[in-house]
DNA sequence: GTTAGGG
DNA sequence: CCCTAAC
């Protein structure tokens, strides 16, 4: 009885609730919004007074934007988090990101220009602050950019080389936690990766991609980062992450790393037990089968917990919950282009918080777990538009790539680095295929390869908005666009928050990415452009899920212009969905049947609350409402002919009670107590089917 | 929270 | 089994 109301947990305080088995009724969490700590902001300015004296240093540009301040706000408090958490706690791997990759594309625009170094450095800067990553960028697009370039490149290398002390503090201070650390050289050199054309920060597996305005969106845009580089990329993520922790609350990721720990072994991609409604979505219309995904199943996000029907026995049914979770399965979505929304809002729905989500971002996950159903994985590019591009140059930014979420089997026995590996394993089969990348524009997909940028409008500063990309594992037909990005980008604010969450990061770290910079806490909480905020509700368990629903994060990094975009999912339709898992079917033996019938006999039909107590007291994976099922169909059973009757065979015997027992209760509305007996009802076993017979016999 | 039914 | 409307 206090159960549901006990469900609420806050998941600020990083409760986890031990509860057993949810109430099927949502527990809908709200979420809390995540104050900022003090020691945060500290560390913020530290990292602005800091960022800006490199930018002094080389002589600062006042030109730095709003979009620019947007991120490094994002950036400074992901490093403040970082910093913070690594401090405070012991590392968890769980804690990891999964990790996306994230992609930028700075036009090469801005080299050319005096300024554009300038920019750039500040871009570079950023970024670099931010992350507390060193990211080295080169773009080697156009030679006559080289020299720009060289400035550019130097710029980074001094951040890089500040952060880098950083880094080695930090390294210090894991160390005397226990840490390993890999034996990477540091400095630059270290951390510096270098591609031509793409080029991807190692830690953040950035990629930088430039173009001119008039390529053809196809040929001309790599964001395929190479294998190796992956591999680097997560190696030194993890790295980071072991350092720095993952960008998300401490507590985020602690209570996660919790729920991780404990659940993971499962087997099957133990998900929540969701939400009916949720449920309801994923068996029917809403999901579709990933026909690719064999070993790891999308899970979706929502977390919601089965009802409990224990009001009148209070603990009835402990340890089901977890039963269930380790034994449902899950279901794949499909629709996850639709899941990419925004704010990730599209699978929530109103189911509210998952502890996850809350954690994660929500969202993201949600709408990772639609989309994992395909295996596709989609991102969310931000672009911007050059500002002022005279040169007609398009400037984008992929902040980030997630994976769909990954389901998982681990035994528990398994090590930290095996788990790793099995992710990585699970991600690179995800991508294995390659990726197709998929060009968006207000919502519609581009499919002219041939067209010059702006000749499809892309170039437009008023269609950047409205610029998305999809990234799908090739493999997988499914043209139809993950994600777009809005167009009419509300506030930047807004737009960092959707980031946010769909780049919450799951609970493995899939190896591949880096956790994206947390978006400023403040505003988190609350999303005015959806509900769906809320989390889904879950429970701890949901930490089950070893999935880790990446989706890809699309992100629009708001260009200097400032204008923030804001990314919003395609499809609205799964508004709700968060899927639920059926639970295991557990068909009656003839040991139950016989209960039932028993108990019916003497109850009656209408009053099955008290059928449950008289006959499947200790039956907890038998609610009332089960009972009552399970008599309309022994009903049914009884009155088709035995070849049609399908399951273990029912004795005829029982069968005849049933109808006796049926009909005499149709007649009586079974509202008087139980004075009938077993014995009275067997009577009618002799008058059988007549039910008028049968009730005289009892009257 | 229970019931009663439809799906 | 799920989901809901009605209580």
């Amino acid at each position: 009885m206090v159960f549901k109301k006990r469900l609420s947990y806050e998941f600020n305080g990083f409760h986890v609730p031990n509860v057993p088995r949810a109430p099927r009724s949502s527990r809908r969490r709200v979420l809390h919004k995540r104050t900022v700590e003090d020691g945060q902001i500290c560390a913020i300015e530290l990292l602005a007074s800091l960022a800006d004296k490199l930018l002094q240093e080389s002589e600062s540009s006042a030109s730095s934007n709003a979009s620019e301040g947007n991120d490094h706000s994002r950036f400074g408090k992901n490093v403040v988090k970082q910093e913070r958490q690594y401090e405070d706690k012991p590392l968890k791997i769980e804690s990891l990101d999964q990790g996306s990759c994230e992609l930028s594309a700075f036009g090469s625009e801005l080299i050319p220009e005096s300024n554009g170094d300038l920019k750039e450095f500040q871009n570079a800067e950023n970024h670099a602050t931010l992350e507390c990553i060193p990211v080295m960028k080169k773009s080697s697009f156009s030679d006559k950019v080289s020299s720009d370039l060289k400035t550019v490149i130097g710029g980074t290398a001094k951040i890089d080389g500040a952060f880098s002390n950083v880094g080695d503090s930090c390294d210090c201070k894991s160390e005397n936690k226990g840490f390993d650390e890999e034996g990477q050289p540091k400095g630059l050199d270290a951390r510096t990766l270098t591609m031509s054309n793409t080029y991807i920060s190692k830690d953040s597996m950035e990629i930088c991609v430039t173009f001119p305005e008039s390529i053809n969106s196809d040929r001309d845009v790599k964001l395929t980062p190479h294998r190796d580089f992956v591999r680097k990329a997560s190696f030194s993520r993890l790295r980071n992450a072991i350092k720095l922790g993952s960008r998300d609350d401490d507590d985020k990721n602690f209570t996660r790393s919790n729920k991780f720990s404990n659940r993971f072994k499962a087997s099957r991609p133990p998900t929540h037990i969701g939400d009916r409604r949720i449920r309801k979505l994923l068996t029917s219309k809403y999901w579709k089968v990933a026909p690719k995904l064999k070993d790891f199943e999308v899970s979706k996000a929502d977390r919601g917990l089965k009802p409990l029907y224990c009001k009148r026995k209070a603990f009835y049914n402990n340890g089901k919950y977890q039963y269930d979770i380790f034994y449902k399965k899950k279901k794949k979505f499909c629709d996850w282009h639709s899941a990419v929304t925004s704010d990730g809002g599209v699978s929530n729905e109103s189911v509210s918080n998952s502890p996850e989500k809350i954690m994660s971002g929500d969202k993201s996950n949600s709408a990772a777990m639609l989309h994992g159903a395909n295996g596709v994985s989609s991102s969310f590019i931000g672009q911007q538009a050059s500002h002022r591009s005279m040169d007609s140059h398009v400037k984008l930014s992929i902040e980030s790539f997630r994976i769909p979420e990954l389901f998982i089997e681990v035994p528990e026995t398994a090590t930290v680095g095996s788990l790793k590996r099995t992710i990585m394993e699970a991600v690179t089969a995800l991508l294995g295929g390659g990726l197709r990348v998929g060009v968006l524009l207000q919502g519609k997909k581009v499919r002219d390869d041939s067209r010059t940028l702006s000749q499809s409008g892309i170039s437009c500063k008023d269609n950047l908005g409205t610029l998305g990309f999809t990234l799908e594992p090739s493999a997988i037909q499914s043209p139809a666009p993950v994600c777009s990005v809005d167009p009419p980008p509300p506030l930047s604010h807004d737009a960092a928050e959707n980031v946010t969450r769909s780049l919450a990061t799951p609970p493995v770290d899939s190896g591949i990415s880096e956790a994206v910079p947390e978006p400023p806490s403040l505003t988190n909480p609350e999303n005015p452009t959806d509900g769906n905020q809320e989390p889904v509700s879950s429970d701890t368990d949901i930490l089950t899920d070893p999935g880790l629903p990446e989706s890809k994060a699309l992100v629009l990094v708001p260009a200097m212009n400032g204008e923030a975009l804001a990314v919003v999912p395609l499809n609205q339709k799964p508004k709700k969905s968060e899927l639920a898992q059926r639970r295991t079917r557990r068909p009656f033996s003839v040991t139950e049947v016989e209960a039932l019938v028993q108990a019916v006999e003497e109850v009656g039909t209408g009053r099955w609350r008290d059928v449950k107590l008289r006959a499947f007291e200790n039956a907890e994976h038998r609610t009332y409402v089960d009972l009552k099922d399970k008599w309309k169909t022994l009903v049914h059973t009884a009155r088709i002919s035995s070849q049609q009757r399908r399951g273990e065979p029912v004795p005829q015997e029982l069968l005849d009670r049933v109808l006796a027992a049926h009909a005499y209760w149709s007649q009586h509305q079974a509202k008087q107590q139980g004075k009938h007996q077993s014995g009275t009802l067997k009577l009618t076993e002799t008058s059988d089917r007549n039910e008028a017979g049968a009730i005289q016999l009892l009257m």
